[in-house]
DNA sequence: TTGTAAGCGTTATCAT
DNA sequence: ATGATAACGCTTACAA
């Protein structure tokens, strides 16, 4: 591959001739400069990346650490990144964590070593203390999905307790005093939240959520199908399930109409994010709208801006709280 | 951040021995060794990517260009694809590119800048010759969902044609012959190529498609939703849907449901590509099966294989053909 | 086993 | 307006 040298040689002008042109550099002659572009694109010239990040540390590259690119949810984030990255010519180097300690921290490290300018990481698995000291090694380093107090201008996060208040809230105004939940087996914030949040809001109204009508299982479509399963094996008696997210609500569904249970007349079910699959679904699944791409574009350009020189405001953090979206899945009673 | 400089002076040996110890060299006192670990662990160093890629001018990067992460067969192909980097310890360079001739040439154009090692990249906008020529500049360059015969051995695709037959076929065999296709609006060679199949199979079988049974939006469902109101609206008389992916299928159903005819009872629907969308849609949809993870993971291997030196074979190449996953959405007439 | 030094492709600082 | 030249952080012969 052709190299500034080459290029320099062909058009028998130093070095710093082409890497002017190259730059778009004043202090260049318009013959010159046409003479050296028309070389270039004639030999097939490509900057080399690497050596212009060696000299400038700067390497225009945005690094994300996510779990797992098939969850529509993370595509959604992936998403939201990308349309800032295009925007500012930004690279995106992607690295895949999958929620175990091990695997974020190799995902955060390799970017590092690649000196990314900037990165949106999605850690759970990590303590916080790993990820305030990583904050503090680079400047562009922003959480997204997490709120930790000492760095928080650099979190943007959902409230997830106002969320679980919010669906339990919603089932109540809608006259279900028999709920269930289905929850994420994970031992991560988000579920304890969110529940934290529902018993908020059956406290409020006197009503009690015995731990036997709450079922964890693994927060997709089979787990949904499993909870329920287990729900009505344990013969749980309810009208309303309370899902950790659409995926599980989705599997639920499901079950509960291969046992001739219809949604919504005879159980309703409220989901938790808004992706697409809540849309489409059957009935239209009722849900707590989480707006991830518009707080993966609001960390990737906080990112993006603290990486080039401004500076978090202290006492500042980014929260986020979902709405509920109405659709079919709940009925009043 | 601290350099092999750095460290070796505060461990008080060469840049080389340091050098060394960071790439398990052989030739290293074990008392040196630990020692120079030690420091690099208490010092946070980090090895510079960039520097390390510019001398060894290998950069274990591998470059993914694709059009848009939110759909969920791209979601998938990402997927398949890291599962692959993953276990070569290779990062992933992400490129947009949205399936229009300047932006997939930008994407490729900036990975190559990043000088990735190997590079898997969707294109449908680019002319054959363009990526030809990019294929003969970069060793571990492969293309996935599309064949370009000058370079089969580097493509890694789906027989489209067959796929069409495949479902038109299905539909036939279940006494279906009052057929309707919707299909994707875009200017590419796959819903074409479908098409091709299905009337392959019908004209085998002796039936007409005439143009007015075909109808074309964009690929997701709100596009299939807007296919069958035209249907409907041209009074086109079906009983058999024949959709160019899932995502229209799914919206498809939902617009028939809407006008209360019954899936399958009064009308049956097939899909493409077998997305989970299929399996959770209501009536589950019968669709064809593209293995698109496999092929993903199948052509990083490929490109990772090509671009540590192993040559192509000539007349070689990597096709794949969908098969059918019966499930709900079809009725036995 | 360890060190010296050249060079990877750029940018940037001085000169000219 | 143009050219030398010293970095940037690292690897890798070649010496010692």
């Amino acid at each position: 591959m052709a190299t500034i040298k080459d290029i320099a040689n062909a058009a028998g002008v130093s070095l710093a001739t082409v890497s002017r042109v190259i730059n778009n550099g004043p202090k260049v002659g318009d013959a010159t400069r046409e003479r050296v572009k028309a070389i270039m694109t004639e030999m097939g010239y490509r900057p080399n990346a690497n050596a212009r990040a060696l000299v400038t540390k700067r390497s225009a590259s945005l690094g994300v650490v996510l779990a797992e690119l098939l969850d529509p949810f993370f595509a959604t984030l992936a998403h939201g990144i990308e349309s800032v990255t295009r925007k500012h010519n930004v690279q995106i180097l992607m690295s895949a964590g999958s929620i175990e300690k091990a695997t974020e921290l190799k995902a955060i490290e390799t970017l590092l070593e690649h000196r990314v300018e900037a990165m949106v990481v999605h850690s759970k698995a990590l303590d916080d203390e790993v990820l305030i000291e990583f904050a503090r090694q680079a400047p562009g380093f922003v959480l997204i999905n997490r709120f930790i107090p000492e760095i928080g201008n650099r979190c943007v996060w959902l409230d997830n307790v106002a969320g679980g208040r919010i669906m339990a809230e919603h089932m109540l105004k809608q006259g279900h005093k028999k709920l269930a939940v289905i929850s994420s087996r994970y031992q991560i914030d988000d579920p304890v939240d969110r529940i934290t949040g529902i018993r908020q809001a059956l406290q409020s109204a006197g009503i009690d959520l015995p731990e036997s009508h709450i079922e964890y299982s693994t927060p997709d479509q089979e787990g949904g199908e499993k909870c329920i399963q287990n729900l009505l094996a344990k013969g749980v008696d309810f009208t309303g399930v309370l899902a950790y997210n659409d995926a599980m609500a989705s599997g639920a569904m499901t079950m509960l109409l291969d046992h001739h249970i219809d949604i919504p007349s005879q159980v309703s079910v409220i989901g938790y994010d808004d992706v697409l699959l809540a849309k489409y679904s059957r009935p239209k699944l009722t849900t707590l709208r989480y707006p991830v791409e518009m707080m993966a574009a609001k960390a990737a350009e906080l990112a993006l801006s603290y990486a080039s020189g401004k500076k978090p405001e202290a006492d500042i953090t980014f929260k986020y709280t979902p709405t509920i979206v109405k659709r079919e899945s709940v009925l009043r009673l």
